[in-house]
DNA sequence: TATGAATGAGGGTTCATTCAT
DNA sequence: CATGAATGAACCCTCATTCAT
């Protein structure tokens, strides 16, 4: 909007943040942010852990909130790309689904609460600025389920009836939601069982309409053909 | 821990907030905390739309933050009577569950993205201080769901296998992810057909497990088993 | 432009500086920016010898420009008013001139360099968002001269093809160069003298174009007038 | 006074800045200054416009002031050089005058507001340590006109009881104020009859006391008392 | 000569919060 | 109760300038 298009960002580009240098940074960052939160970590605390100053940082991001923002990215991409490559070559949604859950839950939990409180928190905190930002970063990371809801609705795996963006917010809310009780009711938790029972019932929950109906008229057929069977023998 | 005498100072009670001054602060704050958000509102604007200064708002709340604390416990109050009052009244489950959905997205909906934003986003940015406070505040505004639910499973409408608070967080969860999704990607939204939707998605998803599909599941195998050994009996 | 309105400026309003603690402050960034400049003042400076935090400062002035632009305003002010009041009084435009001229420059060398080099450096270190401020502010301390010069237009005292506003520059854009030169060139400056011969040299310059045609005419109506006396004794 | 080894550092000398280098700095410099002013332009943005690093900038200039005061220096010289040549072959000083006047408009003038406003603003925002080195500059630049003041002084064709400096200040300073107002005001602006109007009302200002008006005044003073004389002998 | 990278050194500004009246 | 006035405390960010290569 308002924005200054300054003289030209010192930093080389927005999209190969490979140097050693800016890794360093993320890296201080995500861990200053997910201990502190976004707004009481402080840009002078981030410099301190790397050694040098806050100048620094701000020759490599723009703002406190955008290096934030790149932190929530690289952490969103690496789930992304493992996901991307992985989750075609799983074989039916339900299994897909399970693994999508799976992933999900386990990195949030492993990475412990700081990161996972501000993916869960920061998504939400966004100054309109990099709100495109993030709803692009999220398109992506959702990009493989949403795939794997479309080649499932097309082989009938899943009903047809429902926007497949209000079953991918059900998941992920669900997950979400899940995760932010977790981390505030300090209730014991296991990855795996809640992976399977969220993979069953989501699978109900998506199942097409007339899954009864067919098994209904399959097994019609077959105890038909059992009677047809009957009869001859008992004839 | 050394913990702030904390959160009541000069008020009342915890409970009922009720002098006009109250309330007029209460609204005035849920006003500007909705159009800007919690970090971009200050008191002074508060104070401001009052006509008052910012001590008196002081007067009556003991910071910015337990403020607006309270305007999210008024907000979540309200809908927590309704439900309280109006659930129990409702037979069967799966109606219940179709209200308390309906509500939620309702209210939220029709008051305004501002508000909705702010419960969304500052439901999750709480400062340990008011952690437990807002745990509080929504367990009580998931009370009636909860109840429903352990009503449901105790009568068999909804499978036994799964703890409660995970179906709990699958509903609001879900809610709060296509409430930001709505917020964020401004797609029209019908709140009917969103509510008929989760609620039969829910309602299978929560359904037990020894329902026709199931059940017959089975049946059909024990049929199945049968029909072997009549064949094997019959050649 | 776009700045933001703000909830209302903290300050009681623009117009009535009269508080004590306005004055106060007014008269200490005087002193600072007098000695230091603009760019090297810092308003930690002015706090401090305020004996007040630089909040204090911002609470009644909106920045560091802004308290500028009222410092320079309110040396202005002091002597438009003196002037409004005086020149009218003034009988003859040659006069009143010269008492312009000597206001200007007699007040900006007794307040010592600091202030002059302060109202002629600032006067042109304009942001735009104060240009039109500095403008009034000098149109109004000019209207004096101006008013002085249309009546002297009116009467005839002055010459009539020349725009006032050209006349305006000259004088006090010679007083400004005369002023700068003293500063920097620290040659001793004898007010009285210059006040003098700028006075004589611009009523030269401003003398109406007919001056010495009328002269002339009047001249020989004298002297034919002697000759005929002559004529009449010598016959 | 502790001065630094100052202006020169590894450039050739004061005078003149040649390698291909240095103009093309000087150049890009005198852009951004003009473009921003000094203090809003960057030492980054010049640099970028070279397609060089900043550090190269400062290989050739050891401050962004120094930059600017050369970028000064530079516009200066250029028209200094010019007036060197061509007023001394002008005949009489009302014509000097005029060319003078006309050059210094018309340089500024259709060099654009930019650095227009850049030579009558950091002209007058001198670091001290740069004082000096300004006044060399205009005193360079005015030399000029100072020299033909010298020889209509010693000519005649001026008055000779006021000193030439307070006269090259009016006229600078009236065009310095003029142009400001060009700048600020926005008016249309008609070099050629501004000039015109000037040289007119200098001419008049700096002519001699005894020149046809003065002359006629005191040769009309003796006549009258020469008159009056007669007129009583004759009664 | 050229420069990529780093940074020292503030600087202005913002607000929630306090307290005497 | 109400509040005007004051401020502590930080924070983000900028940029000219340096220096090793």
């Amino acid at each position: 909007m308002g924005k200054k298009p300054a003289i030209q960002d010192r930093r080389s580009s927005l999209g190969a943040r490979s140097g050693r240098r800016v890794q360093e940074i993320l890296s201080a960052a995500r861990d200053v942010f997910a201990e502190k939160g976004f707004e009481k970590a402080t840009t002078a605390e981030i410099a301190q852990r790397l050694g040098t100053s806050e100048a620094t940082v701000f020759t490599y991001f723009g703002s406190k909130r955008e290096l934030c923002m790149e932190v929530l990215r690289a952490w969103y991409y690496e789930i992304s790309a493992e996901l991307d490559r992985e989750v075609p070559l799983i074989e039916g949604f339900r299994a897909r689904l399970r693994f999508v859950i799976r992933e999900h839950l386990k990195h949030l939990i492993e990475e412990g609460t700081g990161i996972c409180a501000l993916v869960l928190s920061e998504g939400r905190n966004v100054d309109e600025e990099f709100s495109e930002l993030i709803v692009d970063i999220k398109r992506r990371y959702t990009s493989s389920l949403m795939a794997a809801f479309a080649a499932a609705q097309k082989s009938g795996e899943i009903r047809g009836d429902v926007p497949l963006r209000l079953m991918r917010d059900m998941v992920y809310g669900s997950m979400e939601h899940i995760l932010w009780s977790y981390i505030h009711g300090g209730r014991p938790f296991s990855v795996e069982s809640t992976v399977s029972q969220l993979s069953d019932m989501f699978w109900k929950a998506f199942a097409p309409l007339d899954q009864p109906a067919e098994a209904l008229a399959q097994f019609r057929a077959e105890v038909a053909d059992a009677l047809r069977k009957l009869d001859r023998s008992g004839s």
